[in-house]
DNA sequence: AATAGAAACGGACCACGGTCCGGTTATGGC
DNA sequence: GCCATAACCGGACCGTGGTCCGTTTCTATT
């Protein structure tokens, strides 16, 4: 069950046509996204696009952020899925070590290749808490599992921070640090903290 | 000499009067901040404040990022220059560990005191990279001193970004985490990595 | 099937960040 | 001290995110 990301889901009778309208604004923006790159998908365009009043949009997603938090939700709830039941080292099956490694290469990869995305649904409506969370909670069940001493919650968020957008992107844009380096960066930063005395 | 944010500071010959709306625009804008609040401060009001117009305000600092970034650089470089030449064990004259440990917790509560100011600097100029470089510098000194084996550099970031303001951020305000049970996280990050088999 | 009332709709409207260009003012050479 | 020139100034203007409220559409009830 993953932790998803409800932002304007099925409350208790959603009316059809605000489903209907609802759906149709998520694909309209997925599409403009795509066409034209997210900073320049306006919301007047996606509402065009949708077919309905720019108030429709704002009233369902509350603002830009909250769309842009609601069309990245797809792509996470489906890598939570590949996180919590997918095929091995990065779903169970694997030691644990080998799944906090998967799983750290994973994230940094999906978070450089929705950037963007991340960054324009900034710290809109939950989903900046459920993505962290599920994360965090990943992170410390496998330091639990390797049965790593000390306060396991908080170097869970140690082992989580330099997976961050913008510190990622500081490293591979301006810096220009290859990607193998920052994943080896990472690999051992954890070995450290699982193996210290 | 401290690693300074130039935004628009002295280029070969500025003009007085230049130099002069300059700093009645930053006063303007230092003013309004305390009595209204970041978010609360717009640019036409800063204009207005400064006594100049809206236009100038963006030709001297580009945008409402760079003039708060111009704002913050100000107690950015105070602070800069108590860790580079300041009392101990923030300054020099501690034990190497012991300096880590305060410019951790220093960097922390500065951060966290500017937050708001940071987040509204985004990554505006060279804000974002000049603070981070220089911290990072001190950082691979310090691990350097402290005879630290591996990746110095990367080492340095991934000590570095749980001290991010939206890290700290979210455990202080949504998970209510203590400020000293963070500090006291961090410094078993530090000892972690520094004392590595 | 008719009706009442709530929920949703949509586009005119507003606010604020950011741009542009005609007018003004400082500065260096004479 | 005066002039030519470059730099600077300021406020009218624009675009886009976000709000508001009169109108329309759905659904539960009879």
């Amino acid at each position: 069950m993953p932790i998803s990301l409800q932002l304007a889901d099925e409350t208790p009778h959603e009316r059809a046509d605000a489903a209907r309208n609802r759906e149709a604004i998520l694909a309209a923006a997925d599409r403009l996204i795509d066409r034209l790159g997210i900073d320049q998908v306006h919301m007047d365009a996606v509402a065009a696009e949708a077919g309905v009043g720019k108030g429709t949009v704002f009233r369902r997603f509350e603002s830009r952020e909250g769309l842009m938090a609601a069309v990245l939700n797809r792509s996470e709830t489906s890598w939570q899925a590949a996180v919590l039941s997918g095929p091995p080292p990065l779903g169970p099956g694997a030691p644990p070590m080998d799944r906090l490694l998967a799983f750290g290469h994973s994230r940094m990869r999906l978070n450089l290749k929705h950037a963007e995305l991340i960054a324009a649904a900034g710290r809109a409506g939950a989903r900046s808490y459920a993505a962290v969370s599920f994360a965090a909670m990943h992170v410390r069940v496998l330091l639990w599992e390797l049965q790593v001493t000390g306060d396991v919650p908080m170097l869970a968020i140690a082992l989580l921070a330099p997976l961050e957008v913008p510190i990622l992107q500081q490293q591979v844009e301006h810096d220009q640090v290859p990607l193998e380096r920052i994943e080896a960066a990472w690999d051992d930063l954890v070995r450290r903290v699982v193996e210290a005395p």
